[in-house]
DNA sequence: ATAATTACCGAACAATATATTCAGTTTCGT
DNA sequence: ACGAAACTGAATATATTGTTCGGTAATTAT
């Protein structure tokens, strides 16, 4: 990709990042955002067709790089090296924790629920493959969409609750702290 | 109130109610609510400074109905009546059951982040005042807030899968699944 | 090196939504 | 029946979105 595309594209990322940590979704325009990145109004456009999807498009970006990611080092590790049954999220809280992306500047915003709701999508889909972890007896009786729904419900409710609270906790006490209410 | 008034402003509350049950928030015009209400202008703008301010509004009607009849009917119930620890959640669930107020339509929706945040606050009051049901050797060790945070999401995304998945289980049935996981 | 391509600029523009104003009408409470 | 309060609706100012276009600068290919 020509680095000019490149640089334009970073620049509206770590803007619209920005500004998502001070301000809600709805509330930032088009025109902060180029303002802030200090491009033209017709580069953004030529960019990303809306501000919808240049929402998607970060949310891609984050998602996949985390998730797929872990996925892949899961491929090998799960199967090789770590059996224990908190890893995957250990490791979700270690990348929380070193704050890859910026990611922690979106969930601790007010009202940045597009980027939640995408968040819980892709975390969905991991819960579901690690089902086998929350099996009890207490749970079998349980609609398996409810309890995956309250799983990622949990994930998501507990980074907040973190974040919201100053991080205070390392990401191994944390971690305690969902398993403990699952 | 002037009858007037008072007809307006349900007139509004209820297009208003109705639009949210269609489409999000945000992307909900003034004049769809005026044309659907059947109002002017200005009428609305002499009743609401800005649709977040109805909204605002719409959920202070509808919370403090519920929340606070639910705080007196617990007054009396539940010292001389009932001690059984869900009562206080089943009741929550019969009325939305019942759908008072429409209430669900604004739940089923998509998007409508600032109707749940409203219910979410109110509903952590209602969880604190609560949180001798929850007590138990397990979770002593947790930091409060994180607890009632986590029993107020959970309520909260327990309604949400309710709903989402054509709220086919009756409100115990409900009820239990919520206090299975907790 | 130079030519062709690609990206950016920024001002102007149409379309849409918000919020205010105001003069004129209707409805209410007493 | 009367004064006060509420509603009407059109006009207006402002703001945001998304597009267009002629001109400029950076990049890539030959």
């Amino acid at each position: 990709m020509d680095r000019r595309k490149r640089k334009t594209r970073e620049a509206i990322f770590s803007a619209f990042t920005e500004l998502l940590s001070e301000k809600n979704f709805e509330s930032i325009t088009v025109g902060e955002i180029i303002d802030s990145a200090d491009i033209g109004r017709a580069t953004f456009y030529s960019h990303f067709e809306t501000k919808d999807s240049l929402m998607e498009a970060l949310c891609e970006e984050l998602f996949c790089h985390i998730f797929d990611a872990m996925g892949k080092e899961n491929e090998h590790k799960h199967i090789f090296e770590c059996d224990a049954p908190d890893s995957v999220f250990l490791h979700l809280f270690l990348h929380l924790q070193k704050n890859d992306n910026n990611i922690l500047k979106l969930l601790s915003g007010r009202n940045n629920d597009l980027f939640l709701r995408y968040f819980k999508k892709h975390l969905t889909e991991l819960v579901s493959s690690q089902m086998h972890l929350f099996e009890s007896e207490k749970k079998k009786k349980l609609p398996e969409s409810f309890l995956i729904n309250h799983i990622s419900s949990t994930f998501v409710e507990t980074i907040r609750w973190w974040v919201e609270n100053g991080k205070k906790e390392t990401a191994e006490t944390v971690t305690e702290y969902f398993f403990s209410v699952l």
